[in-house]
Order: structure tokens, then C-alpha cells, then sequence
DNA sequence: ACAACCATAATTGTATACAAAGTATGTATA
DNA sequence: TATACATACTTTGTATACAATTATGGTTGT
């Protein structure tokens, strides 16, 4: 249960991402268990508990917490602590907008800039997307899709634009399982995405645009859509 | 020179604002040194010296350090401590590619949710703008050209995007007083604003759309050249 | 029963000392 | 000149103490 970021003797050594210094192990190990579900959403975060659950003394977890909150993952209030950052559907609806603006433009730099060598990335990424469709292999499935839109991120020759849109993309991240869930949803984004690989692979900068929009478009429709179920069910909103 | 920030006695009544916890406050004050130049692009920043200078303890110092990472302000390498970020020309036409997407995206949208009277505070503002041109005071120009962006932003109902270009407006902060050195600069930026400003207040999407872009691209293209001067007078540049 | 009130505990905010580990620098030696 | 080593300095991490603020729970008066 102890040391999930390495203790000062063994640091670096247990943590996924072999991290330099304990702050940023301790960061990942945080922003992990958040990311997976393990501190749910408006939570609230004991300095003294994540002491323990990560290893780390107490200037160093305050040390990532701070970054944590600046990456908008958990919130702050004084003498009350932090906690988990809560999504509400007015968020959802800007952080979509966010995206949409963001990652049309990605999509245009890249139809200019990408080596061919990221256009084959691509390809084989979403050839690799479709056999694990096939499959069901769900978790294979994200973790393909990130190097998907890695690849793309890079490709723009933009880290500016990579670092805002890393930014948001935490945030929504645990929403992204659930969009796997829906079969309907899984082929329609796989289709958007066939759409949009063929746009940059021929470096057609205005069809890149105009799948890359229309992929936001339905993602947000459905997100939304999860979002309001769930209001339903398990009433809590924070509007 | 010493307590910046206030010290435990004092603290929250020396700093301009009055801000609630310490290391707001610290960071405040780092944040304003670099941002007014005092301490220099790729400058060293060593722990002791800050605490010093902002009379804040290590603890406090090191939380503010993270948070202004986080923000792109200063750079970190391990065991080798944090620098004043270095902006090159590549990172100003990154910047100038997300501002583009992000600012055009705030205009449209201001167009649809702006209310009356964030309308009218828009064009108050750009009228005292007008007012500053001809009495050539530069400094309430910057002033006013603050809350000119702080309405828009603010009219387009949108957090993550106010957010995600404070973020980079921070960064190029001190470019702006160099921008308005340029007589010919400054007379040809307010026309753009009362194109952009006419657009918004007939809440004409597209006319929005383009008079942000053209004044983007305007200023680019002047940070670029003043880029390029000083690189020929003091040459240092971080490819 | 219920509301206001107070004492106490828990938590966060701040400060400081110290140890460990890495970097930078300078000097001696081959 | 170049390499190895010693040294000082900086960063990194821990532990601890105390102050400031909030949360909690019980008591009292009505």
C-alpha cells in the first residue's frame, strides 16, 4: 500500500514513467489515481491521507498538488483543501469548444508539416484501431488511440497547442471509457477517423478540417448525452 | 527590498493585491519581476536569493516555483533549478498559432453571448483607447487594451479558453510595450480593434472572425521583426 | 426538539533545520 | 593539455514545530 511513488531509498525504481525526482513521481502517482477513478470526482483530498498513500512527505505532496491544480485536475480552497476537480456539462460544452478550435488547426498544421513517416504512424495506428474494434480489446483500443493523437499533436509542429490540449484532455479522459462503451458510438468514431487519416494522408488541409470537426461534433454530442443520464441517475450537479 | 510579499506578521498588506494565502502572493511577485523584466529571459533562479528577495520561506517559495512552471513562465531541470523561460522565434509563431485559433474561436462566440452591456465597455474602451493615442500614454493604452481583452474574453462564456491564452498572454507580456513603440504599429493595431470592435458590437460572426485573424497576423508579423532586430544587436537565441 | 454557542479536534498554512544527492568548479598530477 | 579528484555549492527531500482556520460535537437555554 506504501511507497506508490518510491520511498527516498528506492525512488524512481516502482513508478511506471521512471520519473527524476520524487515531486514528479508523486505528481504521476496522484494524477493516475484520479485519471483511474480511484479518487472520484469532488473528493476531497487529506494532505495526511495522500501522504500515505504515496510515500512522499508532506512539502512534496503540497509540491504536486500545487501543479496538479494549476493543470485544473483538482481544486483549491483556503483551509479547506483540495479536491477532485468536478466536470459539469457547461465544462464539458468549453472544453469541447476548446478542442474543437484546437484541434482543427492541429489537424491544418499537420496536412503541412508532418513527416511521411507520421502519416504511416497514423495509418498503422488506425489500421491497429480497427482490428481491436474487431476484437473487443477495449483497453488496447485507448491506448492506440493515444498514439494516434500523439502522433498528430507532434505532427503540427506545435508544442504550444499540444501542451493546452494535454491540458483539457486529463480532464475528460475518464469519459472516454464510457464512450467506448457504446458499440453505435465505437464504429461512428472509428469511421470520423478513418475520414480524418485519409484527409491528412493526402495533406487535404480543408477536409482535414472538416472531419476533424465533425469527429468533436458527435464525441460532444455523446458525451453529453452520458452526462445527462447520469444526472438522472445519480443526481449531483454542480452547474 | 526584503518582504515582497508580506511576512507572516504582515503578509496580504504589502502586495498589491491582497491576496489570500502566501504563496499567492509569492508567486504574484515572481510573476510580476519577470514579467517587468527584472529578472531576464534564461536567467538563473536560485532558491535562496528568491526567498530573499521575496521574503516568503522555502516552502512558500518552492509551491510558487511549481505553479509558475506550470505556466510556462520559468523551466526546470532536474538538480539544476529553475531558469526564467527563453522565448524564440519558433515558440513566439507557436504562440501566435494558438492565439490565432483560440482568439478567433472567443470572438465568434462573443458574438452570440456577449451581453449589451459588455458591448457597450468594449466600445468605451476602444474610444479611451483613441484618447490615449493621441495623448500618447502608453502606459493607461496598456491598461485599457487589458480590459478591451479582459471583456471579450470574459463575453464569450467560455473559462477554458480564457484560461488557456491567459496562460500564453503571460509569456509574451513584455513584447506588448515594444509593439507600441512602433508609431506606425500603434495607429494601424487600433484600426484593426475598430474593425474587430465594429464587427462584435453588429455581432456579425464572420466579420469578427476575420478582423480578429488580420489583426493576429499583424502582430505577429511585428514581433517577428523585432525578434529579428535584436537578435542581430544582442545575438543569443535558443533554437 | 431545535437553535445558538462554545470547546475541542482536525486540517491547512507557514517556518526552519538538517541530511542526502547531484552539479559545478578548481586544482593537482600525469 | 587533459584527466582525476577534492571541494564547495545547489537542489532535493525529510522531519518537526507552531500558528491560523475550519470542522465537529456536545451543552445549554428556550
Amino acid at each position: 500500500m506504501n511507497s506508490i511513488a518510491g520511498t527516498g531509498k528506492n525512488r524512481g525504481k516502482t513508478a511506471a514513467r521512471d520519473e527524476s525526482t520524487l515531486r514528479a513521481g508523486t505528481q504521476d502517482a496522484l494524477r493516475n489515481a484520479i485519471l483511474d477513478g480511484k479518487f472520484k470526482a469532488g473528493q476531497k483530498l487529506v494532505e495526511r491521507e495522500l501522504c500515505e498513500f504515496t510515500g512522499a512527505s508532506r512539502s512534496i505532496l503540497r509540491e504536486a498538488l500545487v501543479s496538479l491544480e494549476a493543470k485544473g485536475l483538482i481544486e483549491h480552497q483556503s483551509y479547506r483543501g483540495y479536491r477532485v476537480a468536478r466536470l459539469s456539462a457547461r465544462k464539458i460544452v468549453e472544453i469541447f469548444e476548446l478542442r474543437s478550435s484546437l484541434e482543427t488547426q492541429a489537424a491544418e498544421l499537420f496536412t503541412e508539416r508532418a513527416s511521411d513517416e507520421e502519416i504511416a504512424t497514423l495509418n498503422e495506428a488506425l489500421t491497429e484501431l480497427e482490428r481491436c474494434l474487431v476484437n473487443f480489446d477495449l483497453a488496447r483500443m485507448r491506448a492506440t488511440k493515444e498514439r494516434y493523437y500523439d502522433t498528430l499533436f507532434t505532427g503540427c509542429r506545435n508544442e504550444e497547442i499540444r501542451r493546452a490540449l494535454a491540458n483539457v484532455a486529463d480532464r475528460i479522459y475518464y469519459l472516454r471509457s464510457r464512450l467506448l462503451l457504446d458499440p453505435t458510438r465505437r464504429e461512428a468514431s472509428l469511421e470520423d477517423m478513418r475520414r480524418l487519416t485519409s484527409a491528412l494522408t493526402s495533406r487535404d488541409r480543408l477536409a482535414a478540417r472538416s472531419a476533424s470537426l465533425a469527429h468533436l461534433e458527435a464525441a460532444r454530442e455523446t458525451v453529453l448525452q452520458i452526462m445527462e443520464q447520469d444526472d438522472s441517475e445519480t443526481a449531483f450537479r454542480a452547474a
